[in-house]
DNA sequence: TACCCTATCTTTAGCGG
DNA sequence: GCCGCTAAAGATAGGGT
């Protein structure tokens, strides 16, 4: 033709709401797919459990784990009990984070904060956390500036007594690295569909993994 | 300057455990952070809800969930199907908050960065978007008992004041017409990396539906 | 130690079958 | 819905600061 080229090849899109359905599907299928494989590469290169679970615009369930969905789900749960031991794992799954990645965060939030902007119906917010109040989750909707203020203050707070050297709260649990290219993609979804070729993309068995969870 | 390069650029790496520690700490953080963004963008492209959780070969936590991390593991774990659960709904549903409210969350996080910024000490920050539908981090990192219990405090208290009759719960919609889980996720095969090892997984769906979890 | 740079590798948007 | 193609966008390994 014209161009030459026969296609335009990627084009760059705005990080928002996929209007087109079923353009939205197929983007979908292709980042979930692409998802997992970073997934399951980030758990061969550097031996890291991973959990991820993703529930399609359809409802459909698409899970992975490495060495085992459920044995990182559990393992992360009985980890974070009570709503304040929540707190704890924060503590340390961010006590190396460094600046650059929490701005990282933040534009992520305000990616989010776009999409919702953009999603804009004024769909109401529950407040009451029904079976699982953790407060983590509340909704800060509908506060005034009051009420923001109070937050503020006690984030502020917070940040001072964190500015003091703290020492270490590791947890003593035995880092397993008993096997290292080793991945389950198991509780797919429990849809006897699956079976058709839901493959086993592991190379040893040597997840036994005890590792010993020390919480 | 021989080459005339400044660097080779980017190698390209063999996916398998990576043996020198150091190298692989850096190579965790960025594919973790590359993970996070990937998931927060499938979440904001499709909607789709999702939980990552990330153990890291030190044991450190990393987590982060849509719209929130332990209402999406809840769910992938009980499968409740939706029309069962009408507040779990509006949960969800929350995700589509105020956006007037969230932009003022973000702003108290930015101050919480540039309050941490300040400090000027090395990684002492907890950006706690994981598990909490409207997104606001929330910095607790060292903190002791008493500090958490004051922010447990603060959020409760905001808890309740949103949760006042100044909203309306409308009810969404009409319930979709989600099933439980039917699906195939045979796609997952599409990863080349998955299907250099086919195996045998038939077993994971085992009863159809109905049974939930397999721990 | 953490951050920055950049050449290069990887992912994926848009189309077609 | 899945697979493949193309080429631009995006991620990142190595190296430098």
């Amino acid at each position: 033709m014209s161009t030459g080229k026969k296609t335009q090849g990627r084009q760059k899109i705005e990080i928002k709401r996929i209007s087109n359905e079923s353009n939205m599907q197929v983007t979908f299928s292709k980042r979930r797919s692409g998802l997992f494989k970073k997934a399951s590469e980030i758990f061969t290169l550097c031996g890291a459990y991973v959990a991820l679970i993703i529930f399609s615009p359809t409802e459909k369930v698409f899970s992975f784990g490495n060495p085992d969905l459920n044995t990182v789900i559990d393992r992360y749960l009985s980890r974070v009990p009570p709503q304040n031991n929540n707190i704890r794992q924060y503590i340390e799954a961010f006590r190396s984070t460094n600046m650059r990645e929490l701005n990282a965060q933040l534009s992520l939030i305000k990616d989010a904060l776009d999409h919702e902007k953009r999603c804009g119906d004024d769909l109401s917010h529950v407040c009451k956390m029904t079976e699982d109040p953790s407060w983590w989750a509340c909704p800060v909707d509908g506060l005034n500036e009051a009420q923001l203020e109070f937050l503020k203050k006690a984030l502020e707070d917070l940040n001072q007594n964190v500015a003091q050297p703290t020492d270490r709260l590791e947890v003593p649990g035995a880092p397993t690295q008993a096997q290292q290219a080793q991945m389950s993609p198991t509780e797919f979804n429990q849809n006897p569909m699956l079976q058709s070729h839901l493959s086993d993309f592991n190379n040893i068995g040597g997840g036994g993994c005890g590792p010993s969870r020390s919480f």
